[in-house]
Formats: structure tokens, sequence, C-alpha cells
DNA sequence: CTGTTAGCGCATTCAC
DNA sequence: GTGAATGCGCTAACAG
């Protein structure tokens, strides 16, 4: 059916091997040969083969990208970022969706390994053991995105969660709130315990004492906020302020509060997490910490393709993005 | 490195042909020797390169996913729908971000031709003539999802954009409204026309005549709905109602209103389109068209895989899922 | 510089 | 039923 390098080189009259170098410029080939091949080749809009290439040379031009659900209202935007930079160098993206389930996700990972992927990303927010072991017995180069093993010894970006919960748990002290509740997500996370983490020292920096049942992790979803909330508003001694593990979150508390009667932010302040497009135009508009996520995708191709370069090297780094408090409508000062 | 063929016949004293033969079932093996070979290859975890066996078989158990970004807001569950169900049947998915370029639609499909994928499903919303010379030229099952070939010699998956539409504006016409504005997406994609013909249609239908200036065609998200908003809103003779052609535009356009001050639906009603979680749960509650979307991306699976397997029948199919308007707030009956 | 040859890992035709 | 040999399309030693 399709062109092979053999027809290239009957009609050039050489050997395929003098194709294979034209091709890959491997050897030196003289030019007039070089020239007679190449036109050969645009003639017959010949292009070799990838997967005998791949059978050869154990590479693929192909990264896999494995994604759970978790904050996957940023999914999209995070894969185009990976995805333009890869594209740009040449490489595919295989992306996998694996909802979390560590069976599926080791399942895709040997498969990757099999088709001889050339790296891959992990966005799949908690960092298993398992996951951990695979990369240790293949010595394929990969980067953890938004979660970092513990041990450091994998290449990881991120924002710094801890700092960034940090910091906007500090802005609603300083807007006046002594009372605030963490709607989080599950705390198998390390990204989710990061910023609980992060919550509970802010608090504590500021002479406030954490109190039993302001913590309600569910999940990273619009349902798991509103379902929080009704059950925080529905108490007589509710905190005057909320902060969420994400927008969506977010905007499900906010229906709840409006659902129990409550005006956000006069009697309630609402803050989020990401900056979805949508927090800037919901009503009322978000107040919320910003992630790069375009960035932390683009990001992640960056340093996984240095990685390929630079296999065997063993090198290993950890990158962390800036966040940044986006300030709007949703929480008030309370002035009392 | 990894472990070959070669290795298992070894262990099992027989040849690599008939590891070959148990492991495919393509020919008889006395059981001893099947048991003989099993058990051998269940102790090493050996597993047959994927790679070798394409470069054979020419086909890869990939299916090649090529989405724009029009609508992006479902793609992430229209891709779940699509995954889910090809990984039950041992495929996986490629997915390609085309950003809508057509060179890089192009380069994509080429590329998944030379990795012997064996379907591809299209997302791109807008049937290119070069996509379809390239289907006529290659011999590679493929579904459109979302749009459909003007001839329909290819098998496509959709809802009835047309009548969507209609519905939707006969719904606001049935309330009273007279003056309906269309906030539409680009007209390139044929989605897009399918759509504005049924808002005609449903006007004609009505003995509504159809003025000049209540088209907006900017594109599928928020700040094209907004823009036009802002613009429309701004006039002195405004319609009453406006149908958008997604949620992300429909949002845009009710804070457009609310920046324009005027409340939805009190002063102008605004219909969406999509039904996105955030629908539900925007201040007002979006009334809406639902699209099946999940069920659009398994569907579009179960086709593909369908076609697949009777390739070179030439067989070919077209599914329309049904649509439903979602009634909720930000759309009310004229009373006057 | 160029051509010949030998695999990469596997499926499959032939003989037996 | 089973094994030896051939080739998928390509790269890389090896000679010349």
């Amino acid at each position: 059916m399709s062109l092979t390098i053999k027809d290239v080189a009957r009609l050039a009259n050489v050997s395929i091997a003098t194709v294979s170098r034209v091709l890959n410029r491997s050897k030196p080939v003289s030019p007039e040969i070089r020239e007679k091949v190449m036109k050969v080749v645009d003639e017959l809009g010949y292009n070799p083969n990838p997967v005998a290439r791949t059978l050869i040379m154990k590479e693929s031009m192909l990264v896999g990208v494995l994604i759970s659900d978790v904050a996957n209202t940023f999914i999209s935007m995070f894969v185009r970022g990976i995805e333009k930079e890869l594209f740009q160098h040449g490489y595919t993206t295989l992306l996998c969706n694996t909802n979390g389930d560590t069976e599926v996700e080791l399942h895709y990972l040997n498969l990757l390994r099999d088709k001889y992927v050339d790296g891959v990303v992990l966005l799949t927010s908690a960092p298993k053991q398992e996951q951990i072991d695979f990369f240790d017995k293949n010595d394929i180069p990969v980067i953890f995105s938004s979660h970092t093993d513990k041990d450091g010894r994998f290449s990881s970006i991120n924002i710094d969660d801890y700092q960034a919960t940090y910091d906007a748990t500090k802005y609603l002290i300083m807007l006046g709130h002594r009372s605030i509740a963490f709607f989080s997500g599950p705390m198998e996370y390390y990204q989710t315990v990061r910023r609980y983490n992060g919550y509970l020292q802010a608090l504590d920096d500021h002479g406030i004492e954490y109190q039993e049942g302001w913590l309600f992790d569910k999940d990273y979803d619009l349902e798991s906020g509103y379902k929080s909330g009704m059950e925080l508003f529905a108490r007589e001694n509710r905190p005057t302020a909320v902060f969420c593990v994400s927008d969506m979150v977010a905007i499900g508390a906010i229906r709840a509060a409006e659902d129990s009667g409550l005006r956000v932010p006069e009697d309630v302040s609402i803050m989020g997490f990401d900056d979805i497009p949508i927090a800037g135009a919901y009503r009322p508009k978000i107040t919320t910490v910003r992630q790069p996520v375009y960035e932390l995708g683009s990001g992640s191709a960056q340093m996984l393709l240095k990685q390929i370069r630079e296999k065997g090297t063993g090198s290993c780094e950890s990158k962390v993005l800036p966040h940044e408090i986006i300030v709007r409508e949703s929480c008030r000062a309370l002035t009392d």
C-alpha cells in the first residue's frame, strides 16, 4: 500500500542505507546524491514508517499524559499547554484518562512503556506507591504535575499549594474573619493535604484556634461544595468565611448559601481556588487564588523534553509556579 | 531489556511460532504444550511487543481523537465517554488538539495513519474538504461527531441541531417573545449554520419577520457572549430575548445584561445551549438545551468499534441523539 | 562516501 | 500439530 524506503532507493538508484542517511543526517552523503534522493522523496511524498523506526530506535515521539478527574475543570487548559509545547517539538500527546483508578493507571503505564513512549506526565493528583514503583523499575522520563512524591526523587511542577492556601486564609483573616471553614477535597491527595496544612498554619500564626467541624472533605466539584454548604449553613454557629479548594466548590457553596437564605458576601464570605474563566463572570464575582494552569501544562512539557534529551543523567528538578490572590466580590471585610 | 517471544520459546522448549499460536489462538495447539507455554508466560509476566505486532498486522489498537476548541467546555466530558468505551474494548485513545487549524489537523491525520491507528473520531466541528479528501484517500474508519459532511458519505453522530434550535426558539416564542436575537458561533461550522437555520425557520413558522441586526456571530465562549451582549444591550430597540449557541455565551450575555443595567429575566430573557454543570447553579439558573455529551462520546466510540469490525464493508450510519429543553429561570413569559 | 548485511520482535507461510 | 525460515520497514554495523 504505502511507500517504503525501498521504493525511494530504487527510483533514486541508491541503496536503502543511503536513503536512510540523507533522511536522518546520520552520516555524510555527497551533495549530488543527497539532492537526487530528496527529489524522489518529495515527488513521491514519502515519509518513513514511524512504527518500524520505533522498533529499532526504541523511541516513539510519543508522550503519555495520565489524567484523573480531580480538578477536571482545568484539565482541558492544562492539556492544551502540554500538547502545544510538545507538538512544536514533534511529539504527539497520548492522553489517558484513569478516573483515579490505580489499576487503570498501572495498565496505562505498562501500555505506554510497551509503546515506547519517550516520556510521561502524571496529572493524577495522588502519587501512589504503585506509580513510584513503576518509575523506579522503568527508566522513563516523568514529570509529576500538581503533586510530588514524598521523597522528591522525581521531577515535578507545582504551585506552592501550602503557601497559596496560607495566603488565601491570611487574606480572609486580614479582612477580619476569625472563623473560617475549609471546604476540602479528598485527603488522599497530597495537594489537598498541603492546602489544608497551609490553612491550619495561617490560623495558628494569627492566634485563631481551629474548631472541630470547620473541615468538610468531599470532592473538588460543584455538588460537593453545595452539599458542604447546605450542611454548614444550617448550623447555628456558622463561620463568617469559607475557603474552598476549587472555584467549582465555591460556586456550589454560594448556591448553598443563597438557598439557605444567606447573601454572599454580606452574610458569608466565600473564597475559591483556580480562577477558572467563569470565576470572574459569576455573580458575585469570585475572589480566588489563581493558578497558571496553561503554564503548568507547557512547563511540564518543557521539563519533560529536557529530561528526554538528558536521559540517563538521572537529573531531576522541581519547579514552582507563582500563584496570585485575585480579589473580587465574594469576600468582604468584617467591620463590626 | 524487555522479554521477547524468544525467551518464552526457549524456556518452554518450543519454537517461537508455537508461542505465537497459543497467544493468538491463530492455530490449534495441543493442550499440553499450550499449558506449558502459558505457564512460562505467566511466570515471566511476558506480554508481546505491540510495536512489532503493529508492524506486521497493520493495526495498533489505537484510536485517534481530533478535537478543536469549539465548545471546549464539554470536550472533557465527551472525551471521557469515548475513552471509557474504547478502553473496555482494549483500545487506547490518542487525543490530538488541533485548535481548529487545518494544517495541524492534516498533520495529525497523517501521523495517525502512519501509526496505523485503527480508527479516528473527528470532533473538530467543521468538516473541511481536506478532511474529506483524506478519508477518501485512506481507508480508515472514521466517525464525524457533532457535524456531518454534506454528502453524508461518512458515519456521524449528532444531536439534531436544527430541530433543537427550532424548539428553543419556539419555546421563546411561546413565552410571548416576538423579537429574539441570535448569539451565534462562527458560520464556518455547519453546526452553527444548522442552528441558525432552525432559528430562522421557527421565526418564519410563527410569522415573525427576521430583523437585520439580530445576528451576532462571534465564538462559543464567554467573552464572545459578553461582547455581543454589550453591543446589543446598548441599542435603543433591543429584543426581549436572546438565544445563545452555548451556555458560556449565555453567561457572558447575562453578565453584559447586568452590566448594562438590565435584569435577567425581568428585562431580557436569555437562553443557553449545552447544559453544562454550571448552568443549573448559575444565578439566574440558565434555561437551556441539553445535549447528551457523554453519550455522544460513548456513542462515537461504539459506532467506530463497529466500523472497525466491519472494515471493508464501507458501511456507514448516522445516529441522532435526543436533545431536551431544560426550563429554569433565565427566560420569562411576556405578559403585557 | 556508499552498498551489503544483519537484526528490532513478531506472525505466518511452508515443509515435516 | 509443530518447527524452520521469511519478511513487515527501517537503522546501524560492517566492509569496501
